[in-house]
DNA sequence: GGGCACTGTACAGTATTTGTCTAGATCATG
DNA sequence: CATGATCTAGACAAATACTGTACAGTGCCC
């Protein structure tokens, strides 16, 4: 996933702590880890690999069972309770920080801080999506420039998509990931297609402002399991009314964003997507 | 001893400290290295082999494996174009048919090949302009679809997002690069901030639609050298056209793009980008 | 207490990874 | 043209890892 190189078991060992007999008991009984493996099969430890077993680590010391510890490290860990790690808000507050002073590189450190600490579910549904709502609320107020709330935009959609990055490829359902016409902010619906793509979808994403009659062309060659649409105000999908109509009459259409409600959906013959990214794309079946 | 900066095995032992059965292992079996040969077939190293090398051993001696440690040091890029590597048509050919399959992996192995066979300079104004100009013509045709070009535009953004990535730090005068309010187009104006950043400069990445006014705090903090902007439409220039003399007055401007042109920039107090993004860059004195 | 699941550890036999070494031929250069 | 450096191809051995199974200690339930 990320690039630090990933570990061989003994070097892993070493650095958590942990023999490596246990953790290939850890791995094969509560499938802790997914390690890939090299061609002559040695497990080659990702990131997250490390996080889980420390997580795991310091759950069982702090008396939790083995298997209770394990699902905890598979939920990506309490974000709160790390030691020597920076919290969430410490997180949050260097990125305003950096945001504010224009600093690029600092904002790049706070987000390699943010996805080396906590796994990619809780980053994104504890850091980026709230981080991305309040921009959105101070740009609504007036309390932030529009260029400030450009950089951080951009800052945060160049690590987005590069953590993006193949999400097209693999053999999973297909999920196109669109918003309407008049729809701007596409930051939300590129972290669920990061949440949908940790569940295994093939993410195709069109973006911005996509004319829903564009996707015609889409739906055919890899015929997609859902279109996702997205917009913060209701206003865009009523726009798009009857192309989303026209289009759910083909396939299966779901709605998200803040302008997505639930007499909406009824409306368009769409599905709601209830709740955070997290559990919406975990509702749509895999 | 060194042929044009090139080492002969036994210096570039000495220099790095691997023995040169080592090297020769490491090249046969990670492909850590591609040195060039002399007529009688000695292996002549570049500065970025010896590099990979340096980066090779560093991180076996921080605990990866020798496969993961090349994997890694090859990850710096390579800017050397080789022989039996793509010409830019063929990989702009490979791209087209990504995009037009909205094959999202074939398209980033296309953009990989690019990036690893030629250097950042041509692979911009030779590779990704080109395509981007091409792809707006055809959206202007109608030729393509919305949701194709949607699509291609997010891929390449995100890659060359990532290419951007820490673009905002170092010790270079600053530029500020943005889009007048009305325009979208924005890859242009980041693949030019790519090649400021390979002369040296710092950028602080504002983005498409920015309000002219809300630069001012960004002229305060790290002074700008140059405010950089780039539209497709002359429209967008007059449009804004008080608020660029305004600022104009302040600091050093710049507008590029198709919509720039000679009496357009002597209208609004600022300086014509000449050239293409290359030249133009080379252009702003360093 | 007896049975049982949970959990960490151990071992045997095989396989992979990787640095080193060899042998004989070729290249570069004073 | 003599000498030292370098070439290719392959072999080799130490360290490390793999799979599968076994075993001992702990705590829980009936």
């Amino acid at each position: 996933m990320t690039d630090g190189g990933r570990l061989r078991i003994g070097e892993l060992s070493k650095r958590v702590g942990v023999s490596p007999e246990l953790l290939r008991a850890w791995e094969t009984r509560y499938e802790l880890v997914q390690p890939e493996r090299s061609a002559g099969g040695l497990r080659l430890y990702s990131q997250q690999d490390e996080r889980r077993v420390r997580v795991m680590r310091d759950r069982i010391a702090a008396g939790l069972s083995a298997a209770e510890a394990a699902r905890v490290a598979k939920l990506g860990g309490d974000p709160l309770a790390r030691d020597g790690s920076p919290s969430i808000p410490e997180i949050l507050a260097d990125l305003e920080r950096s945001f504010a002073a224009l600093d690029e590189p600092a904002a790049q450190a706070a987000l390699d801080q943010l996805f080396e600490t906590f796994e990619l579910a809780p980053a994104l549904s504890q850091a980026i999506v709230p981080f991305l709502y309040r921009l959105g609320e101070r740009w609504a107020a007036a309390e932030t420039t529009v260029a400030h709330e450009h950089f951080a935009s951009d800052v945060i959609g160049g690590r987005l998509r590069a953590l993006a990055r193949g999400w097209g490829g693999g053999v999973g359902p297909r999920a196109i990931l669109a918003c309407p016409p008049g729809e701007q902010h596409v930051l939300g619906l590129v972290c669920f297609g990061l949440a949908l793509r940790e569940r295994g979808w093939r993410i195709t994403y069109l973006g911005a402002e996509t004319p829903l009659d564009s996707l015609a062309y889409a739906l055919v060659e890899p015929s997609p399991a859902i279109v996702v649409l997205a917009a913060v105000s209701p206003q865009r999908f009523l726009d798009a009314r009857e192309d989303i109509k026209a289009l759910a009459g083909r396939v299966r259409v779901g709605i998200g964003g803040a302008g997505a409600s639930e007499g909406l959906a009824a409306a368009l013959d769409a599905d709601l997507l209830v709740g955070g990214i997290i559990e919406a794309a975990a509702s749509l079946a895999p």
